[in-house]
DNA sequence: TAATCGTGGCG
DNA sequence: TCGCCAAGATT
Protein backbone atom coordinates (compact mmCIF):
# COMPACT_ATOMS: atom_id res chain seq x y z
CA UNK A 1 0.00 0.00 0.00
CA UNK A 2 1.39 3.57 -1.42
CA UNK A 3 0.77 6.32 1.57
CA UNK A 4 -0.87 9.07 0.06
CA UNK A 5 0.53 12.08 0.45
CA UNK A 6 -1.57 14.59 2.06
CA UNK A 7 -0.86 18.00 2.57
CA UNK A 8 -1.37 18.71 6.37
CA UNK A 9 -1.27 21.92 8.25
CA UNK A 10 0.44 22.77 11.15
CA UNK A 11 -2.59 22.64 14.17
CA UNK A 12 -0.90 26.21 15.48
CA UNK A 13 -0.83 27.94 11.80
CA UNK A 14 -4.47 26.71 11.47
CA UNK A 15 -5.22 29.03 14.83
CA UNK A 16 -3.51 31.57 13.71
CA UNK A 17 -5.15 31.58 10.06
CA UNK A 18 -8.21 31.04 11.51
CA UNK A 19 -8.34 34.01 14.41
CA UNK A 20 -6.09 36.67 12.02
CA UNK A 21 -8.84 35.82 9.15
CA UNK A 22 -11.88 35.99 10.62
CA UNK A 23 -11.25 39.47 12.57
CA UNK A 24 -9.72 41.11 9.44
CA UNK A 25 -13.19 39.87 7.97
CA UNK A 26 -14.70 41.76 10.82
CA UNK A 27 -13.26 44.98 10.52
CA UNK A 28 -13.65 44.70 6.46
CA UNK A 29 -16.57 43.21 5.04
CA UNK A 30 -18.20 44.46 2.35
CA UNK A 31 -21.49 45.33 3.07
CA UNK A 32 -23.13 43.24 0.11
CA UNK A 33 -26.39 43.08 -0.66
CA UNK A 34 -26.61 39.28 -0.31
CA UNK A 35 -25.25 39.83 3.36
CA UNK A 36 -28.47 41.62 4.44
CA UNK A 37 -29.79 38.54 5.65
CA UNK A 38 -29.11 34.42 5.65
CA UNK A 39 -32.17 33.65 3.41
CA UNK A 40 -30.42 30.28 1.38
CA UNK A 41 -32.39 31.47 -1.56
CA UNK A 42 -30.69 34.82 -1.81
CA UNK A 43 -27.38 33.39 -1.13
CA UNK A 44 -28.02 30.60 -3.89
CA UNK A 45 -28.72 33.07 -6.67
CA UNK A 46 -26.52 35.57 -5.10
CA UNK A 47 -23.51 32.50 -6.13
CA UNK A 48 -24.95 31.39 -9.24
CA UNK A 49 -23.98 35.10 -10.51
CA UNK A 50 -21.28 35.28 -8.64
CA UNK A 51 -19.99 32.51 -11.18
CA UNK A 52 -16.64 34.24 -13.27
CA UNK A 53 -18.55 37.27 -12.91
CA UNK A 54 -17.81 40.67 -11.25
CA UNK A 55 -19.12 41.85 -7.75
CA UNK A 56 -19.77 45.17 -9.19
CA UNK A 57 -21.26 43.71 -12.22
CA UNK A 58 -23.75 41.39 -9.70
CA UNK A 59 -25.17 43.86 -7.57
CA UNK A 60 -27.64 45.79 -9.93
CA UNK A 61 -28.63 41.94 -11.39
CA UNK A 62 -28.96 40.73 -8.03
CA UNK A 63 -31.14 43.60 -6.76
CA UNK A 64 -33.38 43.54 -9.82
CA UNK A 65 -33.81 39.57 -9.52
CA UNK A 66 -34.68 39.65 -5.82
CA UNK A 67 -37.03 42.36 -6.28
CA UNK A 68 -38.72 40.62 -9.17
CA UNK A 69 -38.43 36.99 -7.63
CA UNK A 70 -38.08 38.04 -3.82
CA UNK A 71 -38.57 33.87 -2.93
CA UNK A 72 -37.82 30.72 -4.37
CA UNK A 73 -41.60 29.87 -4.96
CA UNK A 74 -41.61 33.01 -6.92
CA UNK A 75 -38.89 32.61 -8.98
CA UNK A 76 -40.38 28.66 -9.52
CA UNK A 77 -43.72 29.71 -10.50
CA UNK A 78 -41.99 32.52 -13.42
CA UNK A 79 -41.95 31.89 -16.84
CA UNK A 80 -38.56 30.71 -18.22
CA UNK A 81 -38.36 33.72 -20.84
CA UNK A 82 -39.33 36.07 -18.14
CA UNK A 83 -36.52 34.55 -15.83
CA UNK A 84 -33.85 34.52 -18.82
CA UNK A 85 -35.19 38.50 -19.45
CA UNK A 86 -33.62 39.09 -15.65
CA UNK A 87 -30.27 37.71 -16.97
CA UNK A 88 -29.80 39.50 -20.04
CA UNK A 89 -26.27 40.84 -20.29
CA UNK A 90 -25.42 38.69 -17.85
CA UNK A 91 -23.65 35.96 -19.79
CA UNK A 92 -23.05 32.41 -19.21
CA UNK A 93 -27.01 32.12 -19.84
CA UNK A 94 -27.20 28.18 -19.02
CA UNK A 95 -26.63 29.51 -15.04
CA UNK A 96 -29.52 30.98 -15.39
CA UNK A 97 -31.81 27.76 -17.11
CA UNK A 98 -30.08 25.41 -14.44
CA UNK A 99 -31.32 27.62 -11.57
CA UNK A 100 -34.91 28.25 -12.89
CA UNK A 101 -34.68 24.43 -13.42
CA UNK A 102 -33.01 23.53 -9.87
CA UNK A 103 -35.47 26.08 -8.01
CA UNK A 104 -38.88 24.21 -9.27
CA UNK A 105 -36.69 21.00 -8.32
CA UNK A 106 -37.06 22.43 -4.79
CA UNK A 107 -40.33 23.47 -4.87
CA UNK A 108 -41.82 20.55 -6.24
CA UNK A 109 -40.12 17.94 -4.53
CA UNK A 110 -38.29 19.86 -0.92
CA UNK A 111 -41.22 21.86 0.23
CA UNK A 112 -39.32 25.09 -1.19
CA UNK A 113 -36.53 24.21 0.91
CA UNK A 114 -33.20 24.65 -0.26
CA UNK A 115 -31.98 21.57 0.72
CA UNK A 116 -28.76 21.55 3.34
CA UNK A 117 -26.63 18.83 2.91
CA UNK A 118 -23.99 18.43 0.31
CA UNK A 119 -25.60 15.07 -1.65
CA UNK A 120 -28.62 16.39 -1.76
CA UNK A 121 -27.82 20.11 -3.10
CA UNK A 122 -25.18 18.50 -5.16
CA UNK A 123 -27.46 16.97 -7.56
CA UNK A 124 -29.43 20.38 -8.11
CA UNK A 125 -28.74 21.16 -11.73
CA UNK A 126 -25.79 24.10 -11.77
CA UNK A 127 -24.52 23.54 -8.28
CA UNK A 128 -20.85 22.10 -8.51
CA UNK A 129 -18.61 21.77 -5.75
CA UNK A 130 -17.84 25.62 -5.35
CA UNK A 131 -21.94 26.19 -5.02
CA UNK A 132 -23.02 23.74 -2.88
CA UNK A 133 -20.07 24.51 -0.50
CA UNK A 134 -20.72 28.22 -0.37
CA UNK A 135 -24.49 27.94 0.00
CA UNK A 136 -23.98 25.28 2.84
CA UNK A 137 -21.69 27.16 5.09
CA UNK A 138 -23.04 30.76 4.31
CA UNK A 139 -26.72 30.06 4.40
CA UNK A 140 -26.65 26.90 6.74
CA UNK A 141 -23.63 27.47 8.40
CA UNK A 142 -22.19 24.14 7.79
CA UNK A 143 -18.13 23.03 7.55
CA UNK A 144 -18.20 22.60 3.16
CA UNK A 145 -15.33 23.88 1.21
CA UNK A 146 -15.85 26.14 -1.17
CA UNK A 147 -13.26 26.60 -3.06
CA UNK A 148 -13.26 29.47 -5.67
CA UNK A 149 -10.33 31.32 -7.58
CA UNK A 150 -10.08 33.49 -4.78
CA UNK A 151 -9.55 30.17 -2.57
CA UNK A 152 -7.05 28.86 -4.64
CA UNK A 153 -4.93 31.95 -5.24
CA UNK A 154 -4.58 32.61 -1.29
CA UNK A 155 -3.90 29.05 -0.80
CA UNK A 156 -1.58 28.92 -3.57
CA UNK A 157 0.32 31.68 -2.08
CA UNK A 158 0.07 31.05 1.64
CA UNK A 159 1.39 27.52 1.34
CA UNK A 160 3.82 28.42 -2.34
CA UNK A 161 2.05 25.64 -3.65
CA UNK A 162 2.60 25.50 -7.58
CA UNK A 163 -0.03 23.36 -8.42
CA UNK A 164 -1.74 24.01 -11.80
CA UNK A 165 -5.16 25.64 -10.52
CA UNK A 166 -6.30 24.89 -13.88
CA UNK A 167 -7.11 21.11 -12.98
CA UNK A 168 -9.44 19.83 -11.26
CA UNK A 169 -7.12 17.77 -8.80
CA UNK A 170 -5.84 21.20 -7.64
CA UNK A 171 -9.42 22.13 -6.36
CA UNK A 172 -9.91 18.74 -4.72
CA UNK A 173 -6.21 19.68 -2.95
CA UNK A 174 -7.61 22.11 -1.81
CA UNK A 175 -10.89 21.80 -0.34
CA UNK A 176 -8.86 18.94 1.52
CA UNK A 177 -6.85 22.38 2.41
CA UNK A 178 -9.66 24.12 3.66
CA UNK A 179 -11.35 21.56 5.80
CA UNK A 180 -8.43 21.35 7.80
CA UNK A 181 -8.68 25.89 8.03
CA UNK A 182 -12.39 26.00 8.56
CA UNK A 183 -13.27 26.65 12.04
CA UNK A 184 -16.22 24.74 13.87
CA UNK A 185 -18.13 27.47 14.99
CA UNK A 186 -17.93 29.71 11.85
CA UNK A 187 -17.39 27.79 8.44
CA UNK A 188 -19.68 30.83 6.39
CA UNK A 189 -17.47 33.76 7.94
CA UNK A 190 -14.30 31.51 7.38
CA UNK A 191 -14.94 30.95 3.82
CA UNK A 192 -16.47 34.77 2.99
CA UNK A 193 -13.36 35.80 4.74
CA UNK A 194 -11.01 33.53 2.16
CA UNK A 195 -12.79 34.74 -0.78
CA UNK A 196 -12.91 38.36 1.26
CA UNK A 197 -8.88 38.73 1.33
CA UNK A 198 -8.69 37.08 -2.30
CA UNK A 199 -10.91 39.85 -4.13
CA UNK A 200 -9.44 42.76 -1.57
CA UNK A 201 -5.71 41.73 -0.26
CA UNK A 202 -4.16 38.68 -2.19
CA UNK A 203 -5.74 39.91 -5.37
CA UNK A 204 -4.31 38.25 -8.89
CA UNK A 205 -1.14 41.27 -9.64
CA UNK A 206 -0.24 43.43 -7.02
CA UNK A 207 -1.45 41.72 -3.77
CA UNK A 208 -1.32 44.47 -0.93
CA UNK A 209 0.93 41.86 1.19
CA UNK A 210 2.08 44.92 3.68
CA UNK A 211 -1.85 44.99 4.32
CA UNK A 212 -2.68 41.11 5.00
CA UNK A 213 -3.92 39.49 8.13
CA UNK A 214 -1.75 36.66 6.92
CA UNK A 215 1.04 37.97 6.27
CA UNK A 216 3.52 36.19 8.78
CA UNK A 217 2.37 32.63 8.46
CA UNK A 218 2.72 33.69 4.24
CA UNK A 219 5.09 31.42 2.56
CA UNK A 220 5.15 33.03 -0.63
CA UNK A 221 5.50 36.39 1.32
CA UNK A 222 8.29 35.00 3.14
CA UNK A 223 10.55 33.92 -0.18
CA UNK A 224 8.86 37.03 -2.55
CA UNK A 225 7.05 34.43 -4.70
CA UNK A 226 3.67 36.21 -4.50
CA UNK A 227 3.95 37.43 -7.90
CA UNK A 228 4.50 34.44 -8.93
CA UNK A 229 1.67 32.18 -8.35
CA UNK A 230 -0.69 30.93 -8.35
CA UNK A 231 0.32 28.74 -11.69
CA UNK A 232 -2.22 28.28 -14.09
CA UNK A 233 -1.76 26.88 -17.84
CA UNK A 234 -2.54 29.74 -20.51
CA UNK A 235 -6.14 29.62 -22.48
CA UNK A 236 -6.12 29.34 -26.17
CA UNK A 237 -7.15 32.56 -27.58
CA UNK A 238 -10.79 32.69 -28.78
CA UNK A 239 -10.79 31.32 -32.33
CA UNK A 240 -11.96 34.29 -34.84
CA UNK A 241 -14.90 33.52 -36.80
CA UNK A 242 -16.77 35.73 -39.74
CA UNK A 243 -20.45 36.33 -39.19
CA UNK A 244 -22.83 37.74 -40.79
CA UNK A 245 -26.07 39.20 -39.06
CA UNK A 246 -29.18 40.00 -40.67
CA UNK A 247 -31.69 42.93 -40.48
CA UNK A 248 -34.71 42.32 -42.87
CA UNK A 249 -37.76 44.56 -41.91
CA UNK A 250 -41.13 44.55 -43.49
CA UNK A 251 -43.84 46.56 -41.86
CA UNK A 252 -41.84 47.91 -39.27
CA UNK A 253 -41.26 44.53 -38.25
CA UNK A 254 -37.88 42.44 -38.24
CA UNK A 255 -37.21 38.82 -39.10
CA UNK A 256 -36.07 37.41 -35.60
CA UNK A 257 -34.43 33.90 -34.80
CA UNK A 258 -34.73 32.17 -31.49
CA UNK A 259 -31.30 30.24 -30.88
CA UNK A 260 -31.13 26.14 -30.27
CA UNK A 261 -31.57 25.57 -26.97
CA UNK A 262 -27.95 23.74 -26.21
CA UNK A 263 -24.29 25.66 -26.94
CA UNK A 264 -23.98 29.36 -27.15
CA UNK A 265 -26.37 32.01 -26.00
CA UNK A 266 -29.08 29.04 -25.43
CA UNK A 267 -32.03 30.12 -25.52
CA UNK A 268 -32.07 33.78 -26.17
CA UNK A 269 -33.12 35.75 -28.93
CA UNK A 270 -30.77 37.00 -32.28
CA UNK A 271 -30.82 38.28 -35.49
CA UNK A 272 -30.24 35.59 -38.40
CA UNK A 273 -26.74 34.79 -38.35
CA UNK A 274 -24.64 32.63 -40.48
CA UNK A 275 -21.03 31.76 -39.88
CA UNK A 276 -19.42 32.55 -43.04
CA UNK A 277 -17.01 29.81 -43.97
CA UNK A 278 -13.53 30.93 -45.36
CA UNK A 279 -13.64 33.15 -48.10
CA UNK A 280 -17.26 33.54 -48.53
CA UNK A 281 -19.03 36.12 -49.62
CA UNK A 282 -21.77 38.00 -47.24
CA UNK A 283 -24.20 38.85 -49.76
CA UNK A 284 -23.96 35.67 -51.46
CA UNK A 285 -24.96 34.05 -47.98
CA UNK A 286 -27.44 36.24 -47.46
CA UNK A 287 -29.17 36.04 -50.50
CA UNK A 288 -28.63 31.35 -49.91
CA UNK A 289 -30.70 32.53 -46.80
CA UNK A 290 -33.30 34.27 -47.83
CA UNK A 291 -34.54 31.89 -50.32
CA UNK A 292 -34.47 29.03 -48.55
CA UNK A 293 -36.79 30.62 -46.40
CA UNK A 294 -39.01 32.09 -48.86
CA UNK A 295 -38.14 35.75 -48.34
CA UNK A 296 -37.87 37.92 -51.57
CA UNK A 297 -35.65 41.02 -50.21
CA UNK A 298 -34.27 43.66 -52.15
CA UNK A 299 -32.23 47.01 -51.12
CA UNK A 300 -29.72 44.69 -49.13
CA UNK A 301 -26.47 46.92 -47.91
CA UNK A 302 -23.89 47.10 -45.34
CA UNK A 303 -25.71 48.22 -42.20
CA UNK A 304 -22.15 48.03 -40.26
CA UNK A 305 -19.57 46.01 -38.87
CA UNK A 306 -17.98 45.08 -35.39
CA UNK A 307 -16.52 42.58 -33.27
CA UNK A 308 -17.25 40.76 -30.20
CA UNK A 309 -15.04 38.47 -27.97
CA UNK A 310 -16.41 35.25 -26.54
CA UNK A 311 -14.27 33.13 -24.13
CA UNK A 312 -13.87 30.74 -26.75
CA UNK A 313 -14.96 32.69 -30.29
CA UNK A 314 -13.86 36.12 -31.75
CA UNK A 315 -16.55 37.44 -34.06
CA UNK A 316 -16.28 39.37 -36.88
CA UNK A 317 -19.53 40.62 -37.48
CA UNK A 318 -20.79 42.06 -40.72
CA UNK A 319 -24.47 43.27 -40.51
CA UNK A 320 -26.75 43.54 -43.76
CA UNK A 321 -30.01 45.07 -43.92
CA UNK A 322 -32.73 44.20 -46.61
CA UNK A 323 -36.43 45.06 -47.52
CA UNK A 324 -38.32 42.46 -47.86
CA UNK A 325 -41.11 42.77 -50.22
CA UNK A 326 -42.70 38.97 -49.93
CA UNK A 327 -42.39 36.75 -46.98
CA UNK A 328 -43.80 33.31 -48.48
CA UNK A 329 -43.86 30.10 -45.96
CA UNK A 330 -40.54 30.35 -43.56
CA UNK A 331 -39.03 27.33 -43.94
CA UNK A 332 -37.08 27.17 -40.06
CA UNK A 333 -39.89 27.49 -37.09
CA UNK A 334 -37.22 29.30 -34.99
CA UNK A 335 -37.87 32.56 -37.26
CA UNK A 336 -40.55 35.18 -36.43
CA UNK A 337 -41.30 38.94 -36.66
CA UNK A 338 -40.98 41.08 -34.27
CA UNK A 339 -41.64 44.75 -33.86
CA UNK A 340 -39.14 46.89 -31.96
CA UNK A 341 -41.11 47.01 -29.00
CA UNK A 342 -41.21 43.22 -28.94
CA UNK A 343 -37.74 42.98 -29.29
CA UNK A 344 -36.92 45.59 -26.09
CA UNK A 345 -39.15 43.00 -24.44
CA UNK A 346 -37.69 39.45 -25.62
CA UNK A 347 -34.24 38.12 -24.29
CA UNK A 348 -31.66 39.19 -26.64
CA UNK A 349 -27.51 39.28 -25.71
CA UNK A 350 -25.44 41.75 -25.60
CA UNK A 351 -23.84 40.74 -29.30
CA UNK A 352 -27.03 41.30 -30.61
CA UNK A 353 -28.17 44.79 -28.91
CA UNK A 354 -24.69 45.34 -30.36
CA UNK A 355 -26.40 44.68 -33.68
CA UNK A 356 -29.46 46.14 -32.72
CA UNK A 357 -28.07 49.60 -32.01
CA UNK A 358 -27.75 50.50 -35.63
CA UNK A 359 -31.58 50.03 -36.18
CA UNK A 360 -33.29 50.76 -33.12
C1' DT B 1 -8.47 16.30 -19.44
C1' DA B 2 -9.87 19.85 -22.15
C1' DA B 3 -13.37 22.40 -24.38
C1' DT B 4 -17.47 25.02 -23.90
C1' DC B 5 -19.99 28.77 -22.17
C1' DG B 6 -20.47 35.83 -21.91
C1' DT B 7 -19.28 39.94 -20.59
C1' DG B 8 -16.84 44.00 -19.06
C1' DG B 9 -13.00 46.00 -16.53
C1' DC B 10 -8.36 46.88 -16.22
C1' DG B 11 -3.04 47.31 -16.26
C1' DT C 1 -4.40 48.16 -27.43
C1' DC C 2 -5.15 43.69 -25.79
C1' DG C 3 -4.41 39.74 -23.04
C1' DC C 4 -5.90 38.42 -18.66
C1' DC C 5 -9.37 37.22 -15.90
C1' DA C 6 -13.91 37.22 -12.16
C1' DA C 7 -17.43 34.00 -6.00
C1' DG C 8 -17.52 27.59 -11.99
C1' DA C 9 -20.42 23.93 -14.06
C1' DT C 10 -21.05 20.71 -17.58
C1' DT C 11 -19.74 17.40 -20.86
Amino acid sequence: MVKKDVFTIDGEVVQIIGRELLDWYNRNRRDLPWRKDQDPYKIWVSEIMLQQTRVDTVIPYFQRFIEQFPTLDDLAKAPEEQVIKAWEGLGYYSRVKNLHAAVKEVSAHYGSRVPDDLETISKLKGIGPYTAGAVLSIAYNKKAAAVDGNVMRVFSRLFALTDDIALASTRKKMEHIALQLIPEDAPGDFNQALMELGALICTPSSPQCLFCPLQSVCNAYAEGIEEELPRKKKAKPPKRMDMVMLWLAQDQRALVEKRPDEGLLAGMWGLPTIHLAEAKDPFGEARRFCDKNGLDVTNVTIAGKFEHIFSHQHWKVTVLRGDVKRANDIASPALTWMSAQQIKDKPFSNVYRKALQLFI
